[in-house]
This record gives C-alpha cells, sequence and structure tokens, in this order.
RNA sequence: GCCUCGGUGGCGGAAUUGGUAUACGCGUUAGACUUAAAAUCUGAUGGUCUUACGACCUUGUGGGUUCGAGUCCCACCCGAGGCACCA
C-alpha cells in the first residue's frame, strides 16, 4: 500500500509528510533509474546534462538546485511527452579544497570527498531532481580514472601528450604550478599569493593542433553568442605578416643575426622607428653592443615578473645600440628591449610605429624616440585610424599614394620580400599544461627507466592507482614522491631502477570528458560503449554557470574531435545546445559569501517552506539566465500559492462537475489556455512566466468558487495536477494520485502519465476587448464577439459611434486602420 | 580600450517580436474574521493635476522611422560580466 493515510488530507498543506512520502516511493520503484540500460534502436533520446559539480564541504547550495531544478522541469515535461530521457549526475571529486583541507586536518581527501558526496547526494534527492542515480559516477573511483588515463595514453601514442620545458606559473604558497587561467591580475587565483616563473620538465596535450576546428565548429552549436565569442578571444586567431629585420654592424653590414616581428598593419611599416624586443626575447643578451646599464635594466626586468609590468601598465625600456635593416627602406632602426612587449605572443619582438599605434607611441614619447607619419588622415597617435582605407604619404617611392590595402598587395607580390615579409597567422592559444604537483588528482600513467626516459604503463596496469600511504604537506615536490608502496610498485612491475611520475594530472581533464562515461557508468572494458555513444550523444542540453565556460568548453571540444578522429565518436561537438544559469544573489543583492552573512541554506527553506516552495519559488525568480536576489517573503507568496492549489484541487476529487455554474466555460476556458501556456513556456525555458501563468488559472477559479461551488470535469482536475507536475513534483503526486483514485499497488506516478493537451476549441476566447487608438493614443475600448472580429465593417462602425470617439474626431476626417482582434486606429494627421 | 549582456512601478519581473505598457508575485494600504495578535481571506495600489467627468506624463537620455515604438534605426549616458601592453 503505497497511499495509506488518503483521510487524513486535511486543509493544511503539509509538505513534510507529502514529500517524504513520495521521495520514498519514486525510490523504491526505481522511478527513471539506469535509463542507459534501456537504449534500444530508433529510440528518441533527450540527454540533459548539469555541470559536473565538485562535492564541495559546504553541501548544496541555492544556485544549484536553480540549474538543478531548470533541468528537472525539462526531464519531467519531455518524459511525460514521451521521449526516453537521459538525466545523469556526477562528481567532479578530485581537487584542491579536498587537499588542501587534508593539509590543515591530517583527514584523508577520500574521507572528506565520500562525505561531501554523501551529503550532496542526500540533499539532491530531498529537493526532487529526477536523476539517473544508476549512471553516478566520480572522477576519484579507479574506474573512472582508469578511462582519463586511457585517454591520457591515448594522447600519447599519437604524440599529443608530450612533454616540454618551458616557464611555468608558479605559486609559492600552493607550492604548484597554475596554468595561465588559474592566475589572476599576477597572482593565484586561490590564494592570491604573487605568482613567480619557475623552469620545470611539465606534461603538455597539443590542443592547439585543433585550433582552427575549435574556431569553425562554433557554427555549429546553439550556445549564448557571449560564450562563443569569449571561447574566440581565447584562441585569438590574428592574421597579420612576420617580417624579417637583418641586424647590423657598426658599419651597416649584415652579421647573420636577424629579428622576426608580426604584424597586423604591415601597412604601417613605412612608419617603423624602432624595435622592441621582449626582455624574455632569445636575442637578448647575445646582440652587441650590449653596455651595462642594458644589462643591469634586463636583468631588473626579468625578476621583475612580467605580470608585474602589465598591471602597472609601465613602458619602460632600454635602447641595446644595436642596429636592423628596414627590408624596404634600407634605413637602419634601433633596437630596444621593452618590457610591453609580451614574451610569448607572437615573435616575442614587435616593430614600434609611434606614428600610428597609442601604445608605441607612449614609449617613443617617453624615451624620445622618432615619431613618423606614413599613412595620412588619422590621429597622430591613435591605433583605430585602420580599416584598409588609408592611403600612404608620398614620401615613399612606389608606394606613396598606394592606399593600405594596395601597398600590403604590392609587397606581398614583390620577389625581393619572399622569405621576408610572409603572410601569416598567430594564436594566442597554447598547448595544455596538465602536470599539477598534487596529490588528489588522476596519477600521469608514465613510469620512468633508469635512464630517465618516459614509458607508458602497460594498459594492463590501469587503473594506475593513487596511492594512500603519502605525506601531505607541502614541500615543493610532489606529494606521490613520498608514497613507498607506489615506488615499491613500479620497481615490481618494471623494473630495478624505474620510477613512477609524481605528477597528477590537472582536473580539467576529469571534467571535460565525463559526458562520455554516463552511458557506460560501470563498463570495465571500454571507455564507453558504442551503441550508447550512438543512441544518447552529443548533448541536448547542457546547463552550466557562466564562470568555468571558457576552459571547460574548449578541453571538451579538443578531447572531443580528438576521440571522433580516433574512430571512437561519430560527431563533431560535445553539446548541442547551451545556457547558463544566472547566478542567485544574497537578499541584500549581493554575492552570496559566508563572509557576509548573506547565504541562504536550501535546507532551512525545505524545512521551513518544502522542497516544492523552493523549486518553484526558484523558478519564479526571474528569467533562468540573469542574477536575481533572494526574497523571502516572495518565498511565503509562492509557498500560498501551492497551498492554495492543494485546497483548489482537494475540493474537486469526488465531487460532480457543476456545468451549470455560469463562470463553468470561462474556468475550462482559462484552464485550456494554460495547458497551452505552460507547453510551450516550459521547452523555451520560460518557466517564471509559466508558473504566472498557473497562478492566473487559480486566480479566475478562486473567484468563481467564492461565488459559487465550483467543480471541473474530472479529466481537467487530472490536466491541473499534472501541469505542476514538472514544478512541484511532490504535491503534483500527491493531488494526482487523490484525483485518480489510487489505490493498492496499481500505481502510476503523474510523471509517468501523457501531458495533457489543450482543447483548441474550448480556450478560444468568445469576446475581444479592442483598444480604439486616435493618433497614437489609446481613447476607448470596444467589446467584439469573435465571431465579428473578422468583420472590418462592423467593428469600425461600432468604433464610430462610440461616444469618446465622436467627440475626439468631431469635425475631422481620419485615416482609418483596422487589424482585426488587435486594433482600430484613426488617424487625422495626413 | 575591446567583446557580450542589460536599464520597464517602492521591489523581483511580464509584454504573443511593431498593436491595450506595468501580467504574476512581493511590498504598501483599507477592510473582514479575532478579546488581541499571527495566519487566512477581500478590495485598492505607476506618477502629476482635478470635488468630479477626465486630462496630461511615464519603459536610462536625446533624436528619427511609423497611423502606432518598451520593441526598429542613429547618437549618447549608466550598470553587470568577460578579456586586455596580443603588436
Amino acid at each position: 500500500m503505497i497511499y495509506s493515510n488518503l483521510e487524513m488530507q486535511t486543509k493544511i498543506y503539509d509538505h513534510t509528510s507529502i514529500e517524504e512520502r513520495w521521495q520514498k516511493t519514486w525510490e523504491e520503484r526505481k522511478l527513471f533509474q539506469n535509463m542507459a540500460a534501456t537504449v534500444a534502436p530508433g529510440d528518441d533520446w533527450l540527454y540533459l546534462l548539469f555541470a559536473f559539480a565538485y562535492p564541495s564541504g559546504q553541501g548544496l547550495h541555492v544556485g544549484h538546485v536553480e540549474s538543478k531544478t531548470a533541468l528537472d522541469i525539462l526531464a519531467r515535461f519531455n518524459r511525460m511527452h514521451g521521449k526516453k530521457v537521459f538525466f545523469p549526475v556526477g562528481w567532479d571529486a578530485f581537487g584542491l579544497p579536498a587537499e588542501n583541507y587534508a593539509i590543515k586536518t591530517g583527514v584523508h581527501p577520500a574521507e572528506t570527498t565520500r562525505n561531501a558526496i554523501h551529503t550532496f547526494r542526500r540533499q539532491i534527492k530531498r529537493v526532487g531532481i529526477s536523476y539517473d542515480w544508476e549512471a553516478e559516477i566520480a572522477t576519484s573511483h579507479p574506474g573512472y580514472y582508469k578511462w582519463t588515463q586511457w585517454l591520457f595514453l591515448e594522447l600519447y601514442k599519437k604524440g599529443l601528450a608530450y612533454q616540454g620545458d618551458g616557464m611555468v606559473n608558479w605559486c609559492p604558497s600552493c607550492q604548484t604550478v597554475l596554468a595561465n587561467e588559474q592566475v589572476v591580475n599576477g597572482a593565484c587565483e586561490r590564494c592570491e599569493t604573487e605568482v613567480i616563473q619557475k623552469k620545470m620538465k611539465q606534461w603538455f596535450f597539443k590542443i592547439t593542433d585543433y585550433k582552427d576546428e575549435l574556431i569553425s565548429g562554433l557554427d555549429q552549436v546553439d550556445w549564448p553568442e557571449a560564450t562563443k565569442q569569449q571561447q574566440l578571444h581565447w584562441i585569438g586567431k590574428s592574421e597579420g605578416h612576420e617580417v624579417v629585420w637583418e641586424v647590423v654592424d657598426g658599419a651597416g653590414i649584415p652579421n647573420g643575426k636577424s629579428i622576426k616581428t608580426f604584424t597586423t598593419r604591415l601597412d604601417t611599416i613605412f612608419g617603423v622607428t624602432f624595435i622592441a624586443l621582449s626582455v624574455k626575447h632569445d636575442l637578448v643578451g647575445e646582440i652587441r653592443p650590449l653596455g651595462k646599464e642594458a644589462q643591469k635594466y634586463v636583468s631588473e626586468a626579468v625578476i621583475q615578473s612580467e605580470s608585474e609590468a602589465k598591471r602597472s601598465g609601465s613602458k619602460n625600456g632600454i635602447d641595446t645600440g644595436t642596429k636592423v635593416k628596414h627590408p624596404i627602406t634600407g634605413e637602419l632602426i634601433p633596437v630596444w628591449i621593452a618590457d610591453f612587449v609580451i614574451g610569448s605572443y607572437g615573435t616575442g619582438a614587435v616593430m614600434g610605429v609611434p606614428g600610428h599605434d597609442g601604445r608605441d607611441n607612449e614609449f617613443a614619447k617617453i624615451h624620445t624616440i622618432k615619431i613618423e607619419r606614413a599613412i595620412e588622415g588619422n590621429q597622430e597617435n591613435s591605433s583605430d585610424l585602420y580599416e584598409g582605407k588609408g592611403v600612404l604619404t608620398t614620401d615613399f617611392p612606389n608606394f606613396g599614394g598606394l592606399t593600405s590595402e594596395q601597398a600590403i598587395e604590392k609587397i606581398e607580390a614583390e620577389p625581393t620580400y619572399s622569405g621576408v615579409i610572409t603572410k601569416t597567422t598567430q594564436y594566442k592559444l597554447r598547448d595544455w599544461l596538465i602536470s599539477r604537483q598534487r596529490y588528489w588528482g588522476t596519477p600521469i600513467p608514465i613510469v620512468y627507466d633508469p635512464e630517465g626516459n618516459p614509458h607508458q604503463v602497460k594498459e594492463e596496469h590501469l587503473p594506475w592507482t593513487l596511492p594512500t600511504d603519502v605525506d601531505f604537506k607541502p614541500t615543493g615536490e610532489s606529494p606521490l614522491t613520498s608514497s613507498k608502496e607506489f615506488h615499491a610498485r613500479v620497481e615490481k612491475l618494471y623494473g630495478k631502477g624505474w620510477r613512477p611520475e609524481y605528477d597528477t594530472m590537472d582536473t580539467f581533464i576529469d571534467s571535460s570528458w565525463y559526458y562520455l562515461r554516463y552511458g557506460s557508468a560501470r563498463d570495465e572494458t571500454q571507455f564507453a560503449d558504442p551503441e550508447q555513444l550512438k543512441a544518447l550523444l552529443p548533448v541536448d542540453f547542457y546547463m552550466i554557470g557562466p564562470e568555468h565556460i571558457v576552459l571547460h568548453l574548449l578541453y571538451s571540444r579538443f578531447f572531443t574531435k580528438f576521440l571522433r578522429d580516433q574512430g571512437y565518436l561519430k560527431f563533431d561537438e560535445p553539446f548541442t545546445k547551451m545556457r547558463h544559469q544566472g547566478m542567485i544573489m544574497g537578499p541584500d543583492g549581493k554575492k552570496m559569501s559566508k563572509s557576509k552573512g548573506n547565504v541562504i541554506n536550501p535546507d532551512e527553506i525545505i524545512e521551513k517552506f518544502g522542497a516544492d516552495t523552493l523549486r518553484v519559488y526558484e523558478m519564479f525568480m526571474g528569467p533562468i539566465e540573469s542574477d536575481k536576489p533572494w526574497d523571502i517573503s516572495a518565498v511565503a507568496g509562492v509557498y500560498r500559492f501551492l497551498q492554495r492549489t492543494q485546497t483548489a484541487l482537494l475540493s474537486q476529487v469526488g465531487e460532480a462537475a457543476t456545468p451549470d455554474h455560469p463562470e463553468f466555460l470561462a474556468v475550462r476556458r482559462k484552464l485550456h489556455q494554460t495547458i497551452a501556456k505552460v507547453s510551450s513556456h516550459i521547452p523555451a525555458l520560460k518557466f517564471n512566466t509559466a508558473i504566472a501563468a498557473l497562478m492566473e488559472c487559480l486566480n479566475l477559479f478562486e473567484r468563481a468558487n467564492r461565488a459559487e461551488k465550483f467543480v471541473l470535469p474530472d479529466g481537467e482536475v487530472r490536466a491541473w495536477t499534472q501541469l505542476i507536475a514538472p514544478f512541484a513534483p511532490f504535491l503534483a503526486e500527491e493531488l494526482y494520485q487523490i484525483a485518480v483514485g489510487t489505490t493498492g499497488d496499481e500505481f502510476i506516478s503523474v510523471h509517468q502519465s501523457v501531458w495533457p493537451e489543450a482543447d483548441a476549441e474550448l480556450s478560444a476566447e468568445t469576446a475581444f476587448e479592442i483598444p480604439i487608438q486616435i493618433d497614437g493614443k489609446v481613447r476607448a475600448r470596444l467589446q467584439i464577439a469573435a465571431d465579428q472580429a473578422e468583420d472590418e465593417a462592423f467593428v469600425v462602425a461600432q468604433a464610430q459611434a462610440n461616444a469618446v470617439v465622436r467627440r475626439w474626431l468631431a469635425g475631422k476626417k481620419p485615416a482609418i486602420r483596422y487589424i482585426p482582434g488587435k486594433i482600430v486606429s484613426f488617424s487625422t494627421q495626413a
């Protein structure tokens, strides 16, 4: 007996008992569980995905509830339309917070993580999110990270995972390498310590191999424009020319060395008055002469991190005394070293055009370098002069008077410049540095022979398990160095003198392929079953916060394209449609944070008002994608709405319909209109207006019922309970089961029922109120029966007969316009 | 500086994409019920002027297109997020 206390129903909305009862029932009946096992040919699947979450010790946040509920509504709505819905959940369980906690308290990250996941799972179930728990995954589980390691080895075998040397960002406090994106204004994003540069041997993924496809693929997806723009900006494709400048000796004779610069404005080459090298440029220290002062400057500048120069916007620099030869004019140009030149972009050197570039202009003025104008009609120090339309000044033989476009074409066509000036494309995107000197992550499946050469861990040794006997305390070395078991394992399997790779992988790797694993979460033989992949992927709808979008999406797209090229996947882009939820702000309108004391705890709201209220309130707050402040009294308003809904629907059960009620058709019309509205607003993600429509419907019903007892036909009572099911699944289940009179075990959930359809005839309005506009102002309104709305002559005659209209139009001959069913417009002008 | 969103009552927000601006909710206020309060229910609620009928104003600002503009066009102001000495 699933429903034992029907009789106890009263007018009181007892959210706690309702929600406990149905959570238990759904769980016992395994509603919507293990869906991937039901994959069959010809299925119409909808794959809904929520951003992989880190199971933090803080537990569920109201922000999580918002996006999870939005997806849950889509899941329930689509299931009721007969679609098979795949709606899995998992945990991005490796990561720094658990490790930092371990350093502080000694509690093993595995334990912290396990507890946090338990908390999240309990809270999510309480909110009624209809996840498929049978497909649950956690990146820290060997059954998962075995395949993360497999992915690494696939990349390694194709040469896309390689070891490289280079300057890396090092956080002295966290004792780890940081990716560029983890450096914010020159400081560690986590602890805000100033980041320094350090040279280390690291593993990289060659994402740059896919740079062009990562740009073009954006045309295939339905994503917010801003997200696409951010991706493009990160990849930073820029077309221009590389120019080789020959270094000359004191007599002006080339000495065999050269400097390359990159420019997007080749036409300004005639205005070059200096060349500037980055302090990290290879030639710094090599070119002669380099005076003592310059030596000193360079060493200071190298010590001073580049990021500091960036922040201060400084324009320091020094003349090296060296000169290069202008490839076109033959003029000798001084070479400077300048801190505003970025070592890692382009060639690490720029041609200085102070006549046409604001930044170069600033530098030239400070250091009194000649400023020369090459193009007419532009502001002296502006960089916005170009649109390909500038005209070169007449000072340049063969080029004077040409437009920028013509000059560039001419240079490109001139054989003399072949190999000196070359059309080229630059990208900001760098290869992905994936090594982390951290414990709580996926071990890199590499071992080193006694000579120090890397070898891949044999596939039969996967999962290459993370040792547990480590010292978390930061020493500047990877914690795995301290594991005895790890060393013993490698020597036993690979031979004496062999050692493991001590670094772990960036957790972005774990979280950038997880959506491929859900369908085969327990498969120990392959990373994903091809049949599952074919049926479920790509992801139809992805809901993800706006904060992590650039890298996670770029990496996910890279993996997808790589695995496609290996023949594992048949699609190019992993996420067909994506939207971002807004942030829920504290009641003070500020971002919620513990220090501000404005955090709303979902458990407290559920305790007091119930999960249904929490869900409906968060959906009612406003558009899903915008930021919204929390308003506790509005929560109570939603609670009242659910309570009134219960009262209204309970009053209908077991009663005979009241066709003689004067409002009978009006209320039913409203209900059918509401069915139509809710049905169209849900797929459009307009949850707030769908709920407003349900409120309007209830208001009209209550007004009619107040005047005289009102009872809807049975089917419409059931339809009403179905309409609220996606939003308030617990209350809807309760009312639906009462409405259908479920007894014993013949239980079919409201969430398994078929979504109601609006009756077009019933929902059609019988009368319109048509405004009458005179010169753009509404002066009167007309009541017109629906069957007269198409009759223009009649409507216009009615309008003209209106007393107010006659007063306004007295003595005038207006132009008349009638938009059927919308408006009558009189115009007295012209 | 660049990119992307936004700007509508006291507040959160609606507006079928050019056709009744302010739906729905909150708040406020008057009332009912109550010994009282809470809860619940009912009515009012953009602004100014007016005894009233009503008039005028109102979607960040200023122009424009149109019979008609929150919606389209031009210029600007303000806010949020992202990127940024990227050559």
